[in-house]
Formats: structure tokens, C-alpha cells, sequence
DNA sequence: TATTGTTATACTCTATAACTATA
DNA sequence: TATAGTTATAGAGTATAACAATA
């Protein structure tokens, strides 16, 4: 024990993180590969999927620009998403009597109901995956993603 | 304890991977929504610094075709992202001699060095995050982002 | 004046299908 | 015939800028 801990303790974490990042990057991008694939069997995109997750979240009708901002989004991006949502029956716009400017969004029953099903295959999905873990490990698991999640919010909303 | 162990067990599965989808999903949105901004900074897109990477793992010249399968792509949209990229010097296409057909696709200088420098801010970035984690919670995440990439690379191999 | 949302425009990614050159 | 790679084409997502309607 001739070096101080910390230095000991650094050199790993620069392993680690360099591990984590070379996985963490491959995991992202296979795992939007694969979400796009089961999509396509819906005739969604993930853009779209993602909306309609928003607009489920948010709920009672949230204006274009709440929605935007959810889906870390322009506007003008937004009205082509929601558009072709809306052409599909899934989504709709409706008028906000409060300020004649804005539309409430809202999910159709058919959206609500796509929305449902899409999410069912996925939990099946999850949990053949996660069944594999210890209810401890899976603690673990939901507790890191979940610090790893707000850490890049915030640094989403901060720039 | 009136209730069978596998059953409390299998409640806290369905509970646990539900929230674990919440947070999945938002994660890999948001993580990708992040990177895209950080390589915006470096005038490159998520496929273009995607390929480059696939580029650097495979070395050693490979084909299109090995290419667009690592990045899980057509080969088609491989071209149009090699073309890009080699307009702009970071990668280059060279003749396979042994088979006229095909070519050996591989980073320049200019390429290698923008890799080093974008993979340096984002493991700094990493570090900054997961500095706050203990080594052993550091490891327990690293094996069970393994066990994840494993999984759902075998999804996509399997279609 | 400022804000909400859309339209116009341009570029990248993506897949499919048709094609060329080579094996 | 089969394979490696490109070209042609079409649609979706993305951002920026200009715009209309409303606040």
C-alpha cells in the first residue's frame, strides 16, 4: 500500500468509464436499431412512438410547444410528427378556447389503444431479458439508469 | 409469508422491468438526443461518428459490406455515409486487390484524430457522471450493461 | 412587441429496387 | 449465377428562417 487510495481508486474509474463508454455507445445505438425494427411491425417510427409516449405522459392535452420540448424538439419538427400522427387517426389537434394561438394534442382512442399494445410487447421483451437478474441486481439496475437518466436531462436542458 | 417466494417474486419483476422500460426508453431518447448535440460541435452526424468507430474496431481496410453489417445498415445507406465522410478526408476508399469488386474502407490521419479527440470529451463527460458511483457499483453496472448489449445484439442478429 | 404554431427549404438517413462490374 | 457496391428514388426526421395569427 504505498500509493494513497484515491490514486488507485481514479486509475480505475478511468478504466471503467472507457469500458462503459465503448458499451454504453454500441447499447444505444443497437438498442434504437431494435426498437426501430419492432416499430416498423406497427407502422411507427420512433420519432413517433416517442410522441405518442410524450403525449401519453403529459396528458390533458398539451400545447405543440410542451410536446416539443418534451421530446427535446423545434416546433417545425413537431407540426410534420404530429401531422402524420394525425393523418393516421392516432392523435388530435383541438382548439384551446384560452388562447386562440394554441392546440391542445391528445391521444385518440386508437392511439391510446396501439400505444398499449406496442408497450405490452416491450414489458415481454424486458422481462425475458431481466428475468435473469437477482430482484436485488434489478434494484441496482433501475436506481443507476435512473441517476444516469437525470444526469443527461439536465445537461439537456442546460445548454 | 403466506404467499409461495416465486410469486412475491415474479409481482416484483413485472413492477420492476415496468419501470425499468419508463427509464429505458426516455434514456436511450434523451442519450441520443444529447450525443447528436455534443457532435454537432464536430460538424458530424450520429451514423457518420457511428461508422467511424465501426471503422476503428474492425481495422485493417474492411469491406462495405462488413461495414453496413456492423452498423446494422443496408448497403446502400453505408454508401451514401462513406461518400460523406471521404468528402470531407476522414475516411478514404482503397482497391482490394484480391477481389476487384470490392474495397477496403479506412480512416486518414484526419479521421483517426477527430475520434481521439470526440471520444476523450465523451469520457470525460462519463467520469463526471459516474464519479459519483462506488467502484463496486461502477462494476455492477458495467456487467449488466454487458448482459444487456449480449442480449439485444443476439435480437438483432436473430431476424 | 412577443409568442404559438405552420410553411418553406435544404440536408441526412433510411429502405427498396435496379443496375454494373466482377467472381 | 451469385456477390460487392453504387445509383435512383421516395419518405421521414431534423434544423433554420420566414411568416400569419393572436396575445
Amino acid at each position: 500500500m504505498s500509493q494513497p487510495a484515491t490514486i488507485s481508486t481514479d486509475l480505475t474509474l478511468s478504466e471503467d468509464v472507457a469500458a462503459m463508454q465503448q458499451a454504453l455507445e454500441r447499447l444505444s445505438w443497437a438498442a434504437r436499431r431494435l426498437l426501430a425494427r419492432q416499430l416498423e411491425g406497427f407502422d411507427l417510427t420512433t420519432p413517433q412512438y416517442m410522441t405518442l409516449r410524450a403525449i401519453h405522459r403529459l396528458g390533458a392535452g398539451c400545447s405543440m410547444s410542451t410536446l416539443a420540448q418534451a421530446a427535446h424538439q423545434v416546433s417545425a419538427t413537431m407540426t410534420g410528427i404530429v401531422d402524420r400522427l394525425a393523418e393516421r387517426g392516432l392523435v388530435q389537434r383541438q382548439p384551446n378556447p384560452s388562447d386562440r394561438r394554441s392546440h391542445h394534442v391528445l391521444l385518440t382512442g386508437a392511439g391510446e389503444r396501439l400505444l398499449l399494445q406496442i408497450e405490452a410487447s416491450q414489458l415481454e421483451r424486458l422481462e425475458r431479458i431481466f428475468g435473469k437478474l437477482s430482484p436485488e441486481e434489478r434494484q441496482a439496475m433501475l436506481r443507476l439508469m435512473q441517476l444516469y437518466l437525470e444526469s443527461i436531462l439536465s445537461e439537456l436542458e442546460h445548454e
